[in-house]
DNA sequence: GTCTATACAAAGATAGAC
DNA sequence: GTCTATCTTTGTATAGAC
């Protein structure tokens, strides 16, 4: 029963994902193949096409995958109501930072979004989705931190919430590309200083 | 005489290099084909072969060129001294702001970046170097905002320059997915805000 | 559910005529 | 400098045995 949308996938489905993952990550989503996984996974590429007949069904079920669990980081974050503003963007970034201490990855949506329109048409929504998404969660972190008094009134919520946003997306980016250590760092402690600190 | 590094190229030589890179800035390095590129110059596959024998060397034209057009660009700012800090980024973001009129366009470095593990070794270093250009003029610029007091003394000219730049390569590729024509613009409109308004 | 085998198209690249 | 023709490899995808 491939690739039904909310199917309980096999295990060897959840694996052939993963590696997709990883891959995409790294290489992008043109430049790597059925070929490329089954390499990974000491598996035959007719047996990744039973579980994901064509492409554009694996690359659906990876930006998938990847963007629900990233909602569920933020909803934990959202759910704890006694979190400082500052300590919610900390463990928002978590994720990000884990993602600037490997050799060579970025956001799946940010690599995603460098090609998207050599994407398979079905999954440019979920992309799309994602930053919506993201860039609502902060602009809600930023508006509640205004009332709580932890973030400068002078500050558009909605422009902040871009800028940030962008800015992590870029600092994966350029950081991998640079080869420095700090910039995903350095950007984040940008953030916190201008956007986070206590109005004057 | 193709593919010599500083030879006049030809005009053929320049639309091919031209059409690469628009389509690598909407679709991607790893997702185009000699066969693009010629069906928009109405010219054959092994004409762009005689010119660029490797689809590296086409790269390698592309970026240089897209380099050297963006380094004119902010040797002409820099070399006008007498402009304010603001005049000088806001003529720094033409080009981004250009790419964000464009229905689907992005930065050419930012593009590549995000397959950079996927590009041909030597486009590599190339890309690299763009971005940290690009970093040190604007850390450069901020400095000397600071000294001329158009630029608030609190903040690190690194650390600022690290998240202009990776928000501006962000901005483009969220707001492409997004199709969002203000993200780019409350962006800088937020820099502006933050980082180049006058000390309190 | 995984395998072998294969079909089919597209890619990068070269040879050689004009 | 551009063309036609062709080679080789790779990529996505399917058929059918096990």
């Amino acid at each position: 029963m491939p690739a039904k949308a909310s199917a309980a996938p096999s295990e060897t489905a959840e694996r052939i994902v993963e590696t997709a993952m990883e891959l995409i990550q790294t290489r992008g989503f043109s430049a790597i193949s059925y070929q490329d996984i089954s390499d990974r996974l000491a598996i035959r590429k007719a047996s990744i096409h039973y579980h994901f007949p064509s492409k554009a069904d694996l690359g659906i079920a990876v930006v998938e995958a990847y963007a629900a669990a990233l909602k569920a980081h933020m909803d934990a974050i959202i759910a704890d109501d006694a979190l400082t503003s500052i300590a919610m963007f900390d463990r928002y970034c978590q994720p990000f930072r884990q993602l600037a201490a490997t050799p060579d990855k970025i956001c799946l949506c940010g690599a995603l979004a460098g090609e998207i329109l050599a994407l398979p048409e079905p999954m440019r929504p979920i992309v799309k989705a994602f930053f919506a998404v993201h860039e609502a969660w902060l602009e809600r972190m930023l508006a509640r931190g205004i009332e709580r008094g932890e973030v400068r009134k002078d500050i558009d919520p909605a422009g902040a919430a871009r800028l940030i946003f962008s800015s992590l997306q870029g600092a994966l980016l350029v950081r991998r590309t640079a080869d420095d250590r700090n910039q995903v760092e350095d950007v984040i402690a940008t953030i916190k200083a201008q956007f986070l600190a206590p109005p004057a």
